[in-house]
DNA sequence: TAGTTATCCGAGTAAAACAGTAGGACGTTG
DNA sequence: CAACGTCCTACTGTTTTACTCGGATAACTA
């Protein structure tokens, strides 16, 4: 399981998606406005989502995605496993870094011990408690400005691009060491 | 805080010395051997680890490196930080991937929350008893062959090498999907 | 003091992964 | 059929990873 920015991404559209999903079928072009996500990289992590089935699309005008199930039985790791998919299991499968003579490397068990923790607690917040806690952050969802174009073609203004270390846990001080 | 096989190899080579430490010393060079690691690499990490206090040096015959600390007051986390310094908080310090305009970004709380409990974990693994999980499998240690040389120079035989993922939790099947 | 042992240190490098773009095909709706 | 919006694959620049190389420095030994 990796960490990645896309995998922030995905977990961030899908919050999106989850607060606005009740007025029908929500458009990347939507969310990429109103998350700064680009169209072309929400449609490649949305492709993966919706083979995983965590999202429905709907083709054409009025379409969109919608959550593949309820926002309480999607968890942030399906998500993350979703977008940031692990190849095949290269490390550690008994060949590199563990010693081929008998035993195994002495640090398996840690990272596999790691890698649970990490799995258990993502498995453990739902998409609707990051939604809740937007909504009781007091988010506004606006209205569908009906079913037409409203927003349309107002060009996304491009951020800043701020060159991102690759992994989250990059982030924060929590961890400094002094 | 980043996890890429550079910690693996630390945890491992710092293993590695807390089993033999109590004969002196020890070398790179054995580690090398030993752990599979090549000496070069070795000397970069434990360059990082001696600047952070966990080890410390003795130069010339007989030299090597022994533990900065009782293996009781070094955590894996310690291990980890030291090697793959996080570099300065680019990630989310108030811009990228944050909305600009007042609100924080949507996901902060939870890489806050995850990254957190990454760190407890591996803050709550000391190096003792990962020597001990060691010994417990039957590792044998065996004694230092006189202080001067013995194994000498016959080359490390280069395992093959193979492609590794950048990160631990690519590993196993713990998460796969399905 | 010459030689060996070993740590120290910085620069350099090939390969991979990451982050994101480009361009177009395909299906729906009106 | 035209606009909309998803779908898909390939491509690209940059960063990071995972090392190697060459030499400097220090300590012990004969």
């Amino acid at each position: 399981m990796r960490l990645t920015t896309k995998g922030r991404f995905a977990v961030t559209a899908m919050i999106d998606l989850g607060l606005r999903q009740s007025g029908g079928p929500v458009t990347l072009a939507a969310i990429s406005q109103r998350q700064q996500i680009s169209l072309s990289y929400l449609e490649q992590l949305f492709g993966k989502l919706r083979r995983n089935e965590l999202v429905e699309s709907t083709r054409g005008p009025g379409g969109g995605y919608t959550l593949g199930r309820k926002a309480t039985e999607i968890t942030v790791a399906d998500i993350i496993v979703s977008v940031d998919e692990p190849m095949d299991a290269t490390q550690c499968g008994g060949k590199e870094n563990c010693h081929g003579e008998g035993s195994r490397c002495m640090t398996h068990d840690l990272w596999a011990s790691l890698n649970l923790r990490m799995v258990e607690f993502l498995s453990s917040v739902t998409l609707q408690k990051l939604v809740d806690d937007q909504l009781a952050k007091g988010l506004q969802v606006e209205d569908k400005p009906s079913l037409k174009r409203a927003i349309s073609a107002l060009p996304v203004s491009q951020p800043i691009r701020i060159n991102a270390p690759n992994s989250v846990f990059a982030l924060g001080n929590a961890f400094s060491k002094g």
